[in-house]
DNA sequence: AGGCTAGTGCTAATTTTTTAGCATTGAGTT
DNA sequence: AACTCAATGCTAAAAAATTAGCACTAGCCT
């Protein structure tokens, strides 16, 4: 199951994955440039090896360097990330969350995107009768 | 900083600190039964204890046993956690991530659920105007 | 009041994570 | 083709997390 896997993360394998999460894809180096608390080359190499045989990330070659990436599709990534969300903080309602992030960017979302949101919810809507 | 808090968390620390938030409070036996491959009785007690003296949990006493809540109010952890998965995951886009949300529970969500949401966007429409 | 149960505090050992260093390999350049 | 730079693979040491056990205390029941 997905959410294991999730919890199964020692703390720097986390770090490492979110860093992955945002970038799509990165080398070592910049994996460790993005780290909190960043240890050494080598340790981030070390780790990415392991987490590799784990299944976590896979790498790609670019000519002589390894770029890792995420073993999970984002969008499955999301997915699942968003459903832990759900049960933790949001006792699994959609509608708070969606509510709880609509305050959280009250002031940043311009009207355009509050249109394409309407849209959204509008579709469902149809697709739900 | 928060994010910081978040990602220092060591892996069974974040495992208790996910327990107690999804339940609000809960006592050490409480959180024992909750954890993925729980340990010790004693184990858990442990470490309540040390995230307590880190200043992420609190205790009541209830009786003669301790009840374990979250430092950070619910509200804030929420919204801190929201942040960084748009973060992570949707490149910071609240739009992104409500479409996601969306998406993730369209079978789900019932017509009175969706009014709802459809009525908060208006307002944060008019909010922004 | 005395005994019993269920809780706590603390400490030390084990296990896991995390790290750095060294040897090696491969690609590109002159 | 040899040299050089930048990468990798691997291993073992250090640090941190995780755990269990034991001694002690407070409340509760008879």
């Amino acid at each position: 199951m997905n959410k294991q896997a999730q919890h199964n993360l020692s703390r720097r394998e986390r770090q490492i994955m979110d860093v992955l999460h945002r970038t799509g894809k990165a080398t070592a180096a910049e994996v460790l440039e993005a780290l909190p608390n960043a240890p050494s080359y080598s340790a981030v190499r070390a780790l990415l090896r392991v987490m590799e045989e784990k299944g976590y990330v896979q790498h790609e070659t670019d000519g002589a360097k390894y770029v890792y990436l995420p073993t999970l599709a984002p969008a499955k990534a999301r997915q699942s990330a968003l459903k832990q969300m759900l049960q933790t903080f949001f006792e699994g309602s959609t509608e708070q969350a969606v509510a709880a992030l609509l305050d959280l960017s009250r002031s940043k979302l311009k009207q355009d995107e509050l249109d394409r949101l309407s849209a959204l919810i509008e579709q469902a809507r149809k697709e739900g009768r």
